[in-house]
DNA sequence: GTCTATATTTGGATAGAC
DNA sequence: GTCTATCCAAATATAGAC
């Protein structure tokens, strides 16, 4: 697999490369099925799901209505898969920023403005990651929820961690780091590309108050 | 009008008080289209508007599918009562919060606590101010956008008398603004009655981590 | 793999009796 | 002010030709 991974100061990814991600066991995502996935998150984002209709998307690509379903089995499984694909890449950007840095106090800020930056960057995947949840099959939830567990871990380490080697003073650990994750989730709901505050200005600020919300005094 | 606004500490609103809340000149809400709005908050913040049907509504609250109608023009009109008499009790809150407080560390404290507590207690009409809000029509938006701007006024305004005194040290007031509102926003996302913390304790919690985000070092 | 045409269901809103 | 009955538009998904 191509080395597409994004780590806090590196390339972002483009919207595609995110959404043409591979399958684990090597992959035929097609050019087509993207450009449907490209056009059912601008719509998503925008307007939501039920509020979204099968032909509204395909006509975003170009397609007739009845175009859709050689590609996805329905629309749920289109938001499925946009769900997915965003939590991972998610995931995987958060990790790498976890791994990279060399003490937990550099770990955080670079975990939380690398965060922020993706929720300002992929500000449209971002919300269907956060909004659209709940749209989901049950079971489609439940595969999705695993990859949110793994997300809410990284940062709940990282605080252990900093706490452990006395350079954060946290009172509630599971407190602070869902008030660390709004922080950067929330990015999401407010951001638009229109705003005085560039991705980058974003996760700088929001990384410099992650620090600041946890260093010892 | 009854001395019914809740502060930071006292008794909170429940959803029904609030959904009665009295216009500016007298008022005329009847107990049917309380039940209505009660109704469409809990399908609303639980499935969305759009997944949400005017038949759901109705029989939520013990009527035909007709009987919504005599009391609103359309579901758009339900969306749009819940999200102005929302936005109008978060206002309110926040305003005597920041009013009765000594300090502006004190003002800050309270604030967060109480919008983070309001944001608990009331996540079904926190979730529908906070993310239906796009579902309105372009003049009820303008509508409820001029009481969005009120609050966001009010945090601003604390940092900058909080700095103007000597007691924070904020890089960028409306970043830190935006920040700070996030973590109170952000709990309706979250929020579940089921889970270990009570609203007393996410306001106690979150009000610290507000201090804490901007006091001077 | 894409199209045109369409089956079928659902859902917002109204008519008109009581 | 509430009901039953219903209109009609919209939307998901499929059939079947090319």
């Amino acid at each position: 697999m191509l080395s597409t991974m994004a780590t806090s100061t590196g390339t972002p990814l483009s919207e595609q490369s995110i959404l043409a991600t591979l399958e684990d066991s090597g992959d035929t995502t097609g050019a087509t099925a993207v450009r449907l996935m490209m056009a059912a998150a601008d719509a998503f984002a925008d307007r939501g799901f039920h509020a979204t209709t099968t032909r509204d998307i395909a006509s975003r690509a170009g397609l007739s209505p009845a175009g859709v379903y050689v590609h996805f089995t329905s629309k749920e499984d289109l938001l499925f898969e946009l769900s997915r694909r965003g939590h991972q890449t998610a995931r995987d950007q958060l990790v790498a920023a976890a791994a990279a840095a060399d003490s937990p106090t550099e770990a955080l800020r670079s975990l939380i403005a690398g965060f922020s930056r993706w929720h300002a960057e992929h500000h449209q995947l971002g919300r269907i990651v956060q909004y659209e949840f709940r749209h989901l099959t049950p079971q489609h939830r439940d595969t999705v929820l695993a990859l949110r567990k793994e997300i809410d871990a990284v940062v709940r380490d990282v605080l252990v961690r900093g706490v452990a080697e006395g350079e954060f003073e946290v009172d509630d650990v599971p407190a602070t780091a869902l008030a660390l994750l709004s922080l950067a989730v929330d990015v999401a709901r407010w951001y638009s590309p229109e705003i005085r505050r560039t991705p980058a200005d974003i996760a700088r600020t929001n990384g410099e108050l992650a620090v600041r919300l946890v260093a010892r005094r």
